[in-house]
DNA sequence: GATGGTTTTATGTATGCACATAATAATTTG
DNA sequence: CAAATTATTATGTGCATACATAAAACCATC
């Protein structure tokens, strides 16, 4: 029996994979330990160490001190999306990017939005609403509430030509946020703006960021009719 | 000036971080060589190495051999969505978790799936048609083919007490998978099952499962109304 | 001044070693 | 025998070093 060598990390990740997709190491089974498998391997164990990391980070693998590694039991599909600026989205798949505010306002925001911001129920918020087009059809309706207190340069900004979802990447830090998916029905609002027929199913993403404890902004995109977010697995 | 020193990989993520978020380094900016970070942080490439590695899979630095790390222009959000069993999902809610089999059929599938699978058009693939229950109100219902020609034993299981969605995960091994998020409208079929009204707006995951070059699976869930996938970013 | 080869440089990564840390196993103690 | 203590062990990580690799910068040539 030949032990062929493994020279990097990448390669000793790949063969951990593939003895776990062949089933050799099944579900719940406990896996040789670093110094076994850097011994079988012909490697250094700090290398068997970085290919088992990067393994455990896809959720295949379940690792404890002293316990020892073990193959998860329920392999927990970790998917990875790319949450890009619509622009850059759209111009990925070579279309036109078109972009048409609809309103810019101050407002005190409904108590759900206020709520969830963490802002006082009285103040007054930038609410945005705008429109992203690809190749002329509409794409994605965009809106938005800023929090001026935090974001303040954004209350000096028109947001006519450029949308706030890039502006405010390009130029309000933030630490850190939320996001959720869900699927939503077309308002007749809506459905003018996006074209598309009252009640139609809209993919929908709500994204809240944070800067330390402060809410920065709060924003619902809801897609046109059809949209799709993809990833592998 | 005090050159606080950074003991591990990750307080040095977290400076880095810091200075990114604080705008000290600004998007497109080339940052300080590694050596250079290791002298002023006191430690070594290897850990400074390791610090932006971390941070670039988050897509904030881009590196690149030779020209350096700079802050990236647009920070794509990576959003890492656990993708679990749906048992698992609805228990960890400490709901109650149900199961009922609707259908289990050899058929011919449509060519959008026998494409999709890269199957003949001819050949019959199990059809398997279920609801998941959480608490005993309608959750999610699976509609999926499976390919007993890569998964032979999925042939003789029922299906009738445990969902194809848990047994092939713990049975069937496969190398990759796409996945897909979007929305639907109920069609009458689904309403009826979902127990909503007819043209919801339904949360809606695709997913096509791959043993090397060969698909096992294809699966299509869609989720009662108002379902949400949340994540941080 | 365009072309093509060479040098330089920043990142990428393997290695051996040392020590830290967490968790289990073994042992001592009341 | 139960509880507390100690030993053991597998992973986690830092460091110095060496070499690999990609790509930009430089330079010689036509």
């Amino acid at each position: 029996m030949n032990t062929p060598t493994f020279r990097n990390w990448q390669s000793v990740q790949s063969e951990v994979l593939r003895r776990i997709h062949a089933r050799e190491w099944k579900p719940g089974d406990l896996i040789p330990n670093e110094a076994a498998l850097a011994l079988e391997f012909g490697c250094a164990r700090t290398t068997v160490n970085r290919a088992l990391q990067a393994v455990a980070e896809t959720g295949l693998l379940d690792r404890r001190r002293k316990a020892g590694t073990r193959v998860a039991q329920q392999p927990v599909a970790k998917a990875t999306l790319d949450i890009a600026v619509i622009r850059a989205e759209i111009e990925e798949r070579a279309q036109k990017y078109g972009y048409q505010l609809i309103a810019r306002q101050m407002d005190v925001p409904p108590a759900a939005i206020s709520g969830a911001m963490r802002t006082s129920a009285t103040v007054q918020l930038l609410h945005i609403r705008a429109l992203h087009l690809a190749d002329d059809a509409p794409y994605a309706l965009e809106n938005r509430w800023i929090n001026t207190g935090v974001a303040t340069a954004a209350a000096k900004v028109a947001f006519d030509t450029i949308s706030a979802n890039e502006w405010l990447l390009q130029h309000v830090p933030y630490t850190h946020g939320e996001i959720a998916f869900s699927a939503n029905c077309a308002t007749k609002m809506d459905s003018e703006v996006l074209n598309c027929p009252l009640g139609s199913a809209l993919f929908t993403i709500d994204r809240l960021t944070w800067d330390k404890d402060a809410a920065v902004t709060k924003v619902r995109i809801l897609f046109a009719p059809g949209h799709q977010l993809r990833t592998g697995i």
